[in-house]
RNA sequence: GCUCCGGUGGUGUAGUCCGGCCAAUCAUAUUGCCCUCUCACGGCAAUGACCAGGGUUCGAAUCCCUGCCGGAGCACCA
């Protein structure tokens, strides 16, 4: 036991060492979340990496909502606890959370020392004059002032002297180098927008990232930065700042582009929030969205998207992640949990036509003859008899499936009930001769009692749009957030029961995955 | 235009640093069979990849060169 113990081998998968990490008493990371908006599933890779790291190595995470743009990318006030949230359903934890908008004083504070070192400047090119120059490898004629101009210009920044656009302070790189990405960029930068925070609101002198999160890096401790490729160059810009810091730069892992596969609107939060403005998603939400909201709402659990970002590796080019895989994995985790319960589509209401598993067509209805019993007893699952069976009562005929009623005269199982052989508009009992199915290859097919007791109502919102359809009665005895697997149809998560008040309601369930 | 980064089956990934144990790993997917009162779960099998061309070498997915393709940055966005 004890041997098993000292053994220190990582067993969390699939993603590499981290660079240098023996090198640290400590691995300390940062979730660098800009809060303009609720997350999309590729966010949720930042979360799932960087926190399985966290796991691997004992280490220490802190998400700093790094919300230094009031304007462009404007902080969405709910957004933050709604990140902490998708954080939290991922399975994670921070050790701190921060707000680099609190933190601004800071940065100026930073700023002056670097001016002080000669190290930024005070410039009010125009941004296209500014471009071309740089385009050229010229400095512009404020490279040069002196220090004291300097600093008066940049506290009138801060003082709010200045208007959106009329000064900038550079940090002093090397305005020949080879790369131009890394020529003179612009450390702060005026803002007339107040901060949409009320403790930040009277803020003008905002720092860019790669100034803010250059300072906060070095002040957290952080060991490793693990992020998106789009930020490659912003690496060796901060470490123009670092040098004249004379600090040490962080070990930094670079990933490349996510995209999700069986989505058909684009993963970017501005498209999506133009589609959840206009209508054509009911909200952040909607299963057709390609949010955690949405897959949270759709019974998937966090940790098979963890799994499945975990898997993609830190692979600097491009990846599509296919949800299959998510939903492979997400069996896994539920399909031990998930009562079975039957549900009959109608497809009256649809309008996912057309989708074999979603008929649109309406179920058929048949009497009962002969001697059938008053109820089936199908099992709540199929691999574990002792949690019994349930009740489907029939007393009244029952609904089938468009696709499953028999043509007449041919046989069909209800399952957890019998085989019947149709006559016309009934269905007359054969018995409960399993070689009817085993050998003869009856088609075995869920169904629903046809009177008005013997079934609920169920709306289900799905990737595809909606179905309809009625479930057997002990669907009703379910709690909002329980999983099912609607047998031949797929899990599903329960999201709301219907209001008592009203006798026709429906149930509404949510969709997740074959 | 300038500067970086990358290209292994449908998808993802291992292997690439330190060439041979790689006719290439694992997962997922698809298909078939078995199991089965679900189109779930489980079992078995099949399918399917080293971007291209040169070079180095006894030997290259792995090293070098060229080309092609893809991505990122060059913002007073993050």
């Amino acid at each position: 036991m004890a041997e098993l113990e000292a053994e220190p081998e990582e067993d969390e998968g699939a993603l590499p060492e981290l660079p240098n990490a023996d090198e640290y008493d400590e691995i300390r990371m940062r979730l660098a979340p800009n809060p303009n908006g609720p997350w999309h599933l590729g966010s949720a890779r930042m979360p799932a990496v960087i926190g399985t790291y966290k796991e691997i190595y004992d280490g220490w995470m802190v998400c700093r909502f790094d919300d230094t743009d009031p304007e462009t990318k404007r902080p969405d006030l709910d957004a933050y606890d709604e990140i902490l949230d998708a954080i939290d359903y991922l399975g994670f934890d921070p050790d701190e959370v921060i707000k680099a908008s609190d933190r601004v004083e800071t940065y100026y504070e930073y700023a002056r020392e670097l001016i002080g070192k000669d190290g930024a400047y005070t410039c009010s090119c125009p941004p296209e004059h500014f471009r071309s120059l740089k385009a050229d490898a010229e400095p512009c004629r404020h490279r040069d002032k002196d220090r004291d101009t300097v600093r008066e210009e940049f506290e009138a920044m801060v003082d709010g002297e200045y208007g959106a656009g009329e000064m900038v302070l550079r940090v002093k790189t090397d305005i020949e180098h080879k790369n131009p990405a890394l020529r003179d960029f612009v450390a702060v930068r005026v803002v007339d927008t107040p901060h949409p925070r009320e403790a930040a609101a009277d803020h003008r002198a905002w720092p860019m990232l790669d100034f803010q999160s250059g300072i906060d890096d070095h002040l957290l401790g952080i060991t490793h930065i693990v992020r998106g490729i789009d930020l490659q160059d912003s690496a060796k810009r901060q470490r123009f700042v670092y040098d004249y810091f004379g600090w040490e730069y962080p070990e930094v892992v670079h990933w490349g582009h996510v995209q999700i596969d069986a989505y058909d609107v684009p993963m970017s939060t501005s498209t999506i929030n133009e589609k959840v403005e206009s209508g054509d998603l009911t909200g952040w939400d909607d299963p057709r969205a390609p949010t955690i909201a949405s897959v949270r709402r759709r019974g998937i659990r966090g940790a098979a998207i963890v799994d499945a970002m975990v898997d993609l590796g830190v692979s600097t080019s491009n990846v599509d992640l296919a949800m299959s895989s998510i939903y492979a994995t997400n069996r896994d985790l539920i399909d031990d949990g998930a009562d079975r319960r039957f549900l009959v589509r109608d497809g009256a209401a649809s309008d996912a036509e057309g989708r074999d598993r979603f008929p649109a067509a309406s179920p058929a209805e048949f009497a009962l003859a002969g001697d059938a019993p008053p109820a089936g007893h199908p099992p709540l699952h199929p691999n574990d008899e002792a949690r019994g069976d349930r009740e489907v009562p029939a007393a009244e005929g029952v609904l089938l499936g468009a696709n499953d009623a028999p043509a007449d005269g041919e046989r069909v199982w209800l399952k957890g009930y019998g085989c019947f052989r149709r006559d016309g508009d009934d269905l007359v009992w054969t018995g409960t001769d399993i070689s009817d199915v085993r050998e003869e290859g009856v088609p075995v097919v869920q169904w629903v009692g046809a009177g008005d007791d013997e079934h609920v109502r169920v709306r289900m919102r799905t990737t595809d749009g909606e179905v309809v359809g009625y479930a057997e009665p002990g669907y009703a005895d379910y709690a909002v957030d329980d999983l099912v697997q609607f047998e031949r149809v797929g899990f599903a998560r329960l999201d709301a029961r219907p209001d008592p008040d009203d006798g026709d309601g429906e149930f509404l369930a949510f969709y997740a995955h074959p």
